[in-house]
DNA sequence: ATGCAACCTGTACCAACTACAGATTCAAGG
DNA sequence: CCTTGAATCTGTAGTTGGTACAGGTTGCAT
């Protein structure tokens, strides 16, 4: 049963918007599908694998160059579980990154925020540390 | 001793790009400064502190429209500690939003990590998860 | 046959900059 | 005063990852 449905049912089924569809096959993410007479895009469960893979990947905070990156060796077949495990270990380290600063943020923030009376008054400890 | 300065001194000073200091001045986040009979920009030690606010914001992760919002009330003179206090926490709050975000995304990707034998062959699991 | 939901293309927009190209100006050295 | 090269000027386009139309066509159910 090889089902095959329009642009709305995948974006439903994956949640992914119909806009985003197109982009991603603009973009070179998803194959050009085949078309009806009139134009409308058809679509089969390889796209829906596919979008998935995609979505799940982006889920997961890759950005689309990683993600091609990814397709690139799925598609190519001879990927090997090391390259992967390392680009995503590449991408934990992105992550571990930004998590260490928006901490420091954090931290900053509430600092700041603690040192406001919070009154009616023009005199502000947090407007005094913007302009340093 | 009221010094005046080019635009790159204006860039050295805070750190900001040359191309970001004109791009702030066309959002009017920067006053337009007066210029030499060339058109070269001239700036002085008021330019310097504003400057040196919107980029101690923007390292803070407050957007351009938050940064709009501090100059403001700081502009306008009649603001109170309590509305910067408020604004600051609001943000506070999106922080903590992106930081639990982040910190669910190290689990994920460390977990699926682990999982990897990271050797030579095609089976991964993090491939297998990414299709689901 | 008709009505209307789904779909089509193409373009423009978002944030917050950055990166040119191509022209002009400024300051210093000779 | 003249030259040279660094600094600056304007204007436009590109970045990332989509989203939001407008205005037109197609598909399907009644």
């Amino acid at each position: 049963m090889n089902a095959r449905f329009g642009i709305g049912a995948l974006s439903e089924q994956t949640g992914c918007n119909i806009e985003t569809i197109r982009y991603y096959e603009r973009e070179g993410l998803l194959p050009n599908p085949p078309r009806t007479e009139g134009g409308h895009r058809v679509y089969d469960e390889e796209h829906l694998k596919r979008l998935t893979f995609i979505r799940r990947s982006r889920e997961l905070g890759f950005t689309l160059e990683e993600v091609r990156g990814l397709l690139r060796m799925v598609d190519g077949e001879h990927y090997t579980c090391a390259q992967v495990k390392s680009l995503t270990l590449d991408h934990l380290e992105d992550v571990r990154g930004k998590l260490a600063d928006l901490k420091k943020l954090e931290k900053v923030l509430k600092q700041l925020a603690g040192r406001c009376t919070g009154d009616e008054t023009p005199d502000c400890p947090i407007v005094e540390a913007l302009f340093e």
